[in-house]
DNA sequence: AGGTTGACCTGGACGC
DNA sequence: TGCGTCCAGGTCAACC
């Protein structure tokens, strides 16, 4: 398990950027073209002739932009993996994509279990339905955001359309920092919990940013360095053992089919739960 | 609208 | 050793 959520993918993008921005393209290498959405791209002309001209993160996207501004995303699924390669390297296994450039280094796009893709943009963006960045979210927007569903927050954070980043690990370590139990509704968070929340997430995410992410099985950025955030983990994978503030043993339940981790005491219930 | 469930995939962990 | 089973979670689709 890699699970790429927002820290994971920042890292990704800031340890791919200086190996890959400015580099010409010299071939593409396609060796699972189902991987390539949407179908119908000619991606080897659409490649034709260029260079990078940028990379960076949305949300849990690595987008790319080519010289001439068009450009496509990968997306990392669970255990999707990027690196730079000598093309006369052994071709790893799951590898589904080559971007060769000159030098004769590859960017290299392995992906076992195929839940990530790689995704032509063309001049889009292709956000439209994307909910807004958690690292520069206002707690007025987050606020407003909450307010229209009743769904369990810890639901409503795993949804990208509301906030875009956030997964399974991230949600359960941001709601445990809040104090706010998994199950809460979101519409019945008062002003003071959303506060706590909008900077929960935050905090959670600079820290993790700054420890590299984190590596359960198999994660790492595009130099091959593992994380190591999953050492400060307060609640996701730590069933039954001891809260970190209060010493009682951490819950596991499963919600919205997700494994959900919490204190039951610093997380307390909210009334009718 | 919100809920629940299953499908997609593979590898690793675990039980017998 | 070796097989079968379960489980992980990002995302989408189906259905109630």
């Amino acid at each position: 398990m890699g699970v790429p959520e927002l820290p994971e993918v920042q890292r990704v993008v800031e340890t791919l950027l200086p190996r890959v921005v400015g580099r010409r393209v010299q071939c593409l290498e396609i060796h699972r073209a189902d991987y390539l959405k949407p179908r119908g791209i000619d991606w080897r002309r659409q490649f034709q002739g260029r260079s990078i001209r940028s990379v960076s993160r949305r949300a849990k996207r690595i987008v790319f932009r080519l010289d001439n501004d068009l450009g496509f995303f990968i997306h990392l699924g669970m255990t999707g993996r990027v690196s730079v390669v000598h093309v006369a390297a052994p071709l790893p296994p799951h590898t589904h994509l080559q971007i060769v450039f000159e030098a004769d280094e590859a960017l290299t796009v392995v992906d076992p279990r195929r839940f990530g893709n790689v995704t032509w943009l063309g001049e889009a963006a292709g956000d439209g339905a994307m909910g807004p960045e958690p690292l520069t979210l206002r707690p007025a927007t987050l606020a407003a955001r909450l307010a229209g569903t009743s769904r369990a927050v810890k639901v409503a954070l795993l949804d990208q359309r509301l906030i875009a980043g956030l997964g399974n690990i991230y949600v359960d370590e941001s709601l445990h920092r809040a104090g706010i139990h998994p199950l809460c509704r979101c519409r019945d968070l008062d002003p003071e919990a959303v506060r706590r929340l909008n900077r929960a997430i935050k905090t959670t995410l600079r820290r993790a940013i700054r420890a590299g992410g984190s590596t359960l099985r198999d994660y790492v950025d595009a130099n091959g360095d593992r994380g190591s955030f999953q050492m400060l983990h307060r609640v996701y994978g730590r069933e039954g053992k001891p809260c970190t503030a209060c010493g009682t043993g951490i819950t596991r339940w499963v919600i919205g089919g997700r494994s959900t981790h919490f204190c039951g005491i610093c997380q307390p219930a909210a009334p009718g739960e």
